[in-house]
DNA sequence: TTCCAGGCGTATC
DNA sequence: GATACGCATGGA
């Protein structure tokens, strides 16, 4: 599928508020951006495309626009391997989020104490803002599933569709032809979801809803309920308002803000979700 | 072997 | 609205 897919092109061209630093570089891009780790952020459950190579680079997609990204000596700088200067500007930009001043949302959120170990835990967490039909589909996969199993589902439906499929590709499915994902009762979810896209329902007009009006219209979808529902947002719609509740985000509000979350996150509660997040999953096990 | 996984639908109160 | 339970599959 050609990169002009993508709901909104061009994003960081028409809001950048951060400076790009990068130059051409053996026709790849040399990225220079030290808010920015590959494992914190290819590797912490917000995409499910990303294959961690032996020196620390990842290889990966966002739809069907391939990609190999690595460490390039010092830290935060990196490589873009075989990425033109449009194609850079046009869509990994976009999708590594670089238009956001994530120094600026850290020192904001350092202002809670916990919020603070976190950030300092993993700072080189970003969000990615993916597609939203393959957020919504990789989160829908991702209930009561582990990161492993996810990542092999997904694999498959990758494989057997060349690329990952669009709604279209998936219209004539049933769950029972769709066995060879061996996504258990979560393929009836999928089916649900591509039957009503093909019928009314529409990511790119819901993206634009606020977040309440979105959540409850992506509800309406058989098996996406509210934490499906805030990950397709906060991923696949850049909502940053968006919080999704997992089992650890659920640990996190218990044991850490039993009287609610701090004001240093409001407008940003998504990304702050993600340090927290990651904080917990990393110091409890 | 048993437990559990970036939850949700359904039944029941 | 709250709580309990089943669900497909396979990693640990």
């Amino acid at each position: 599928m050609p990169t002009t897919d993508r709901a909104e092109p061009r994003r960081y061209l028409q809001k950048a508020k951060t400076k790009l630093d990068y130059t051409v570089k053996n026709g790849g891009i040399l990225l220079k951006q030290p808010d920015f780790d590959l494992d914190e952020t290819l590797d912490c459950g917000q995409a499910f495309r990303w294959t961690r190579l032996p020196d620390g680079g990842y290889t990966g997609a966002c739809l069907n626009t391939p990609l190999t990204i690595r460490p390039a000596g010092e830290k935060g700088v990196f490589l873009l391997e075989k990425v033109t200067e449009q194609q850079f500007l046009e869509v990994w930009a976009d999708y590594f989020d670089l238009s956001t001043d994530y120094g600026e949302l850290k020192r904001r959120f350092s202002e809670d104490e916990t919020l603070a170990k976190a950030c300092a835990f993993a700072g080189g967490i970003r969000i990615l803002r993916q597609d939203s039909w393959e957020a919504l589909s990789s989160f829908i996969i991702s209930q009561n599933n582990n990161i492993p199993r996810i990542k092999g589902i997904i694999a498959r439906l990758c494989e057997h569709y060349g690329g990952y499929p669009t709604v279209e590709q998936l219209s004539g499915e049933t769950p029972e032809t769709l066995g060879f994902l061996r996504a258990g009762f979560r393929a009836k979810y999928i089916t649900d979801a591509v039957s009503r896209l093909q019928n009314g329902l529409d990511l790119a007009a819901i993206a634009k809803l606020p977040t309440d009006e979105a959540r409850a219209a992506l509800m309406q979808i058989k098996g996406v309920g509210p934490k499906v529902a805030d990950c397709a947002m906060l991923f696949g719609m850049y909502k940053l308002d968006a919080f999704p509740k997992d089992v650890w985000v659920k640990r996190v509000l218990a044991e850490w803000y039993p009287n609610g979350l701090p004001d240093c996150i409001k407008g940003a509660e998504g990304a702050a979700q993600q340090y927290l997040f990651h904080y917990i999953r990393n110091i409890e096990r």
